[in-house]
DNA sequence: GTCTATACACCGATAGAC
DNA sequence: GTCTATCGGTGTATAGAC
């Protein structure tokens, strides 16, 4: 009998497989909108036939579960870049916070649909893509409480505020700056309310 | 020749069967979400077979159109309603006018979204159907002006607010209450940020 | 294992008989 | 005005070629 081989050379194929469909939905999503998204059209990008995604993903809303997860993880590894050069004042730190999510946001907003958006009809994040999403939650929630704000309705209210401004810009005024440009505003606003010095 | 009836029975029996449509239309967006809404489901619900909905609208984006001017224009009543009875204090009546907007959201999650969303494939309202919303954001914006709060950056920020609480609500703990019940200090921090009386 | 061909049920929309 | 029939398109499922 064989010894197993070091590398998989199978399974490092499936993966970029993967990777390739994926990018290739991200594509499609940034075009067309993350609604309108086909199977056919995804296969078709990468020179496949609909019915051969099935060998990768279980089904569309897997595909949307996948790209769900990588979105927020996405955001993840941006988050671990950003933490250390984060001001030390609170003030300014909350408002580099802010604006790094929002840009994220903003510079994709098919991206923003999926991840913090209930739109799409019969999509439910799995467990395993949702848990990024809660890390990054948590994190934001451990830096503002190293400013004293510790209270969780506090950092509701600050996620509110941020994903609030972001929604009316890209509802009533896509491609604009009318809401986002209101962000240092609504940051001094809320560090007024929960005390922060000036 | 024959003087024009006085009563036209044949466009009254029209707009009656439009009507029949589009409250078949919004019991179906309740149930399923306003994504999941289907010509032949409507129909189904009316007695009538898919096609003989191109009677009556054009398209089924024509459907949401007027599901959408159908909408403000109730909520533009409600404001109506409710206007007169609003407080004389400045931050009272801030907090009415929020509660007011974030009930009728929360009361129809399906009508919120297709009001304030931008999340069904392809539909841009019209004009007309835009016009009651444009309506209730100047009836809102003169309102606020009378308690000094003239600014227009100001009040996008108010908007931006409260639509950021009910998103956050429906996004995160659909049927809860854990960002709604923020209301009320939201309001506080808003009208100490412009400047209200307390 | 990977992919294709084929099929199914459903969708919005249109044509045409009555 | 309402119907039946049908079109092109969708997600999905599966049998079978290689």
């Amino acid at each position: 009998m064989l010894d197993a081989p070091v590398r998989d050379r199978q399974a490092e194929r499936r993966k970029a497989t993967r990777t390739e469909i994926l990018q290739a939905a991200w594509e499609i999503a940034r075009d067309k909108g993350v609604a309108d998204l086909t199977l056919r059209d995804v296969a078709d990008r990468i020179g496949m036939r609909a019915p051969s995604l099935y060998s990768y993903f279980r089904s569309k809303n897997d595909i949307y579960d996948a790209m769900f997860g990588q979105a927020w993880s996405d955001y993840l590894a941006v988050v671990d870049d950003v933490e250390p050069t984060l001001s030390a004042d609170p003030r300014s730190a909350l408002k580099q916070i802010a604006r790094t999510f929002l840009d994220f946001a903003i510079a994709d907003p098919a991206r923003h649909q999926l991840m913090n958006q209930r739109t799409i009809p019969g999509f439910v994040p799995s467990p395993e893509s949702y848990a990024p999403s809660v890390e990054v939650f948590e994190r934001g929630r451990a830096h503002l409480a190293r400013f004293g704000v510790e209270d969780l309705d506090q950092f509701d209210l600050f996620t509110a505020l941020i994903g609030g401004l972001i929604n009316a810009q890209q509802a009533n005024d896509p491609g604009g700056d009318r809401w986002v440009r209101l962000l240092d505003d609504a940051m001094d606003m809320f560090a007024d309310h929960v005390g922060l010095p000036r």
